[in-house]
DNA sequence: GTGCGACTGGGACGATCGTCCCACTTTGAC
DNA sequence: GTCAAAGTGGGACGATCGTCCCAGTCGCAC
């Protein structure tokens, strides 16, 4: 095996422990399932990580840094706050849809912290940052169109947070297109609906 | 130990089996462990089961006859059908604050079926019968009303669903009591959107 | 080139997992 | 009372888990 230096192992780590997430499940994601999906030794692993928990946490860290804003609404000055909001929330399903194991790995990791008491504050940091983006992709949604929310943008922020997670996990389970897409229609109505004409 | 007929024992694991997957986890409820909290030994537990993953999917299709309607709107008649959601909405985050664990056992559950392609039937089911309640919840909401939707009810329902999930998750990770308050209000909001005086 | 620290591979540890076996006790039909 | 069937307890099985040890190999500063 290639001579890797420990930081970059730690990250090919993390990598092969997301895809392993995301294909078989946490449960699955075992010290010896990771490092076959790198390609390296066990020894390796705990070269560079003291613990299994310890690569957990910190895989939970990296895909919360690295998570995209998948809610970006549309620019297009021609629509209105609905409209872009729509747009907004149907490239976020394109998304679920093109990989649905990444989203459904995403929250297994939720679970898996809310369920021990020091990991419950990486849960609430990821939530804390969904919100952010929410709360830029609502910002982008009104940029130039003289429209004000009625409620702080964090607390519509949270609103879409909850939205999503909701399309998300009944997706998840029925895979109905078509009612995601009624879905999509409605939380648009709902959010715009926060938005006034000043 | 008092001999129990193995119908009776199959009930009181599957007891005890929802009493760990709560207080622990379901990554924790092993058969030793569902065992100590049944107060049996492991010969008990195949004798009564053949194994425990038929406990497991047992025990989710018993959570999800079990389960009982928390979404029941008001009948007041002097109520609006937004108020009359707004209260069963209102009624469901009291039961889900008075007893988390058990909502997140059932959502854990939801997770762990939907991992192996052989069990994703019982979280479909599980969601039809989510579905289900919905429903009758939003029926009642509109009982005397001379009201009716303007959509299919069971498409109002699948929103329901969705909205109520958003609500759950994103309540779990925050416990942000008027954040939930606040959604509980516009999914109130949402909803009533979607019925129509006649 | 030498030497030291960084890195690797393989094998092994004890703990725990699901499952099973078998001798034993109790129950209920006859 | 007899006896087959039902139910029980304890201990053991092989598999797999996270972790660790240790001898060995490589890269790099000097």
């Amino acid at each position: 095996m290639a001579r890797i230096p420990a930081p970059e192992r730690r990250e090919a780590l993390i990598d092969a422990a997301l895809r392993v997430v995301a294909r078989d499940g946490i449960s699955h994601a075992t010290t010896r399932a990771i490092v076959a999906e790198a390609g390296m030794s066990l020894a390796s692993f705990h070269y560079a990580f003291a613990s299994r928990d310890e690569l957990i946490d910190e895989l939970i860290r990296t895909v919360v840094e690295r998570a995209e804003n998948e809610v970006v609404p549309s620019l297009d000055p021609h629509l209105s706050v609905r409209e872009r909001i729509e747009a907004g929330l149907l490239r976020y399903f394109g998304h679920l849809k093109a990989r649905p194991s990444h989203e459904q790995a995403m929250l297994e990791l939720t679970w898996y912290a809310l369920r021990a008491p020091e990991r419950h504050p990486l849960a609430v940091s990821q939530y804390a940052r969904y919100r952010e983006f929410a709360m830029a992709a609502l910002q982008r949604a009104t940029t130039d169109s003289g429209i004000t929310w009625t409620l702080p943008l964090d607390q519509v922020a949270q609103v879409l947070v909850a939205l999503t997670d909701g399309l998300t996990t009944t997706w998840l389970v029925d895979r109905d297109d078509e009612a995601a897409l009624r879905y999509i229609g409605i939380a648009a109505d709902t959010l715009s609906r926060l938005a006034d004409a000043r």
